[in-house]
DNA sequence: ATGAAAGCGCTAACAC
DNA sequence: GTGTTAGCGCTTTCAT
């Protein structure tokens, strides 16, 4: 294995040369560097990474914390690392992962061994017990999530609360007046995860607002727990004609209960779904993007800016954008019950060609 | 942060006695041991991580390279990243990740900045185009998976060819002669994939040997995919009972077409699958169980092992384990068509109070 | 059973 | 614009 003495001597300049050359803290002229690259590339030489965190404390490594635990949609969490480990070799950084189980431990070990110069946490929540802990890090620290208070902590996500507002703005425009909030399971309201609560208040207020008449459900991501859900809404409120879901796992099974209760979509009921792109579009429907790969990316950056001394913001919010498909339309003539109107409606919204599908 | 030196001072020992102390690789009085441990978690002393793979060429870091491509299921990803992490974790290791798509350049980034001490590497397919560069590596290497020419390196894996194997043989012990498999989606097997190829293998084998006909047909995780695999496969053989699937992402899917068809589970037709164990458990299959679990630590400690200079086997192929719950039972006594058999066989082979379900 | 000290391979003063 | 060299915090000889 080539070392920098190495590549020094290949390159008739000191190791100082070679080090300045790679890390560009000092001017070297054109020539000189251009030797340098040469034999970098001859030798096939990368810098040890554990002498170099000795002597610059920077590791070039990033240490992300994912959850495991049930409740969370996995292919959301994954879409997340990919996002962050794809930023992070941009800036030329590692990752190295850390379950969430091994709580602060884990956090502090990081910390205390030098492995990584910056923590990226996911899955914070709303009254999460690392708050604390994770406040007093010297280790520049940011997190995905919000939680209730964010004082002292850096975070990225999504403006959830936002995104249910504009659900529901989307169908008042399009003259829904009653309409349905299908969430997350229960545990997740119970562990008070920021994006459930967000959302929920996010579209109550829009709802008051645009005097929409709303009920709210969670529901657990069983072929049961969607077809409760379904019968209490349609239950309680006949005349829906607007829903928004805000739960990855079970879009397929609450359009198929929807279909079997009689409700064709979009033409008896509108559907607004708040998730990943793929889902929204396999299913092809109005949706607001959950924008992992955003998200990922900016949490790198802010960690960069924070390694790199910069003022960074305590909070990024990212605005909602909400995408129209086929699964929204405007409301319909009937008022009184949920008989489906066919005809004019049906033959205008079905699956047109062109609609972007998956 | 505490260093060496100050738990050396605190203790009234040498520098190098609390090294050994750590590493155990002197006797240490037990006196002194005690004195150092307690002075080290007075100080909180974590020794640096840097300095240490820099002096002792060991970063006690594994690198995982995951596949991030679709096709892959990936709550089955991420629990071979789940056991490999909490082993690493038993064994004082921490996990870098790799994304497949980095390719060779991640790996050799790896060695020889020297990041990690072992890389385990997921997904490996029959034909992989890294296996060249894989046996040219220095660092230690355990492939999850098994290539089609596995010399020169160490591997993991289900025995998948056994495991389609034993689910054809429990389905010809209780009597079915006709049985269908239900696969991959198409690019998996083009990929060559290893598990699927070999699932194949081995099913057509036993069939072959237990006189079984079988036809066979990869499945795209889409509703019309399975609704086509569910057409061929009763078309081709009206008179099939028994039927073997090996796709995690259909499994309801397929259930819910059968249904459709009118054959019931397990009266009409028995199911036996091949997948993570929670999905068999949730939809009470009769199954051979991917222990992603038990392969995850194994590649940990073949990595180990390997760094320990023992001699270590090239291939471990996990034997399968087949277990039977209620989606699955003896061929009943119709013939000719797939008409339902009603009665005793239901009462005795439904859903029974003490069967585990999720 | 314990200490002293020579590196490990790099970065970043400090020189010129 | 370039070279020299003192550390960074450990591990591991070599001594005793």
């Amino acid at each position: 294995m080539a070392k920098i003495k190495d590549v020094a001597k290949h390159a008739n300049v000191s190791v100082s040369t070679v080090s300045y050359v790679l890390s560009g803290k000092r001017p070297i002229s054109q020539e000189t560097r251009e030797r340098v690259y040469e034999s970098i590339r001859a030798l096939g030489y990368q810098p040890h990474a554990g002498a170099r965190a000795l002597a610059s404390k920077r590791t070039n490594v990033f240490a992300l914390v994912m959850p495991l635990h049930s409740g969370v949609y996995v292919p959301v969490v994954m879409q997340f690392v990919s996002a962050v480990v794809t930023r992070a070799r941009e800036v030329d950084h590692d990752v190295l992962i850390l379950t969430k189980d091994e709580g602060e431990e884990g956090l502090h070990r990081v910390q205390e061994r030098s492995l990584a110069d910056a923590m990226i946490v996911m899955d914070v929540e709303m009254h999460d017990a690392r708050l604390p802990f994770l406040r007093t890090l010297q280790t520049p620290t940011v997190l995905i999530g919000f939680p209730e208070k964010a004082d002292g902590l850096i975070c990225v996500d999504l403006d959830f609360t936002a995104a249910g507002a504009r659900c529901l703005d989307h169908l008042a425009d399009l003259g829904h007046t009653c309409v349905g909030l299908i969430g997350s399971p229960y545990v997740v309201y119970q562990r008070e995860t920021g994006f459930a609560t967000r959302v929920a208040e996010g579209v109550r207020n829009a709802a008051r607002r645009r005097n929409v008449r709303l009920t709210t459900h969670p529901c657990d991501p069983t072929p049961e727990g969607v077809r409760q859900a379904v019968s209490d809404l349609l239950g309680q409120q006949p005349g829906m004609t607007g829903l928004i879901v805000h739960n990855e796992a079970i879009i397929e099974p609450l359009l198929a209960a929807l279909r079997e209760r009689g409700r064709q979509v979009p033409q008896d009921i509108s559907v607004v779904a708040i998730g990943p792109a793929d889902l929204a579009r396999r299913f092809d429907l109005t949706a607001v993007e959950l924008p992992t790969h955003e998200i990922g990316r900016r949490a790198v950056d802010l960690a960069m800016a924070q390694l790199a001394e910069a003022t960074v913001p305590p909070a990024t919010l990212l605005e909602p954008r909400l995408t129209v498909r086929g699964s929204s339309q405007p409301r319909t003539s009937t008022r009184l019950t949920g008989r489906p109107v066919v005809g004019a409606a049906l033959t205008k919204t079905g699956p047109q060609p062109g609609l972007r599908r998956r």
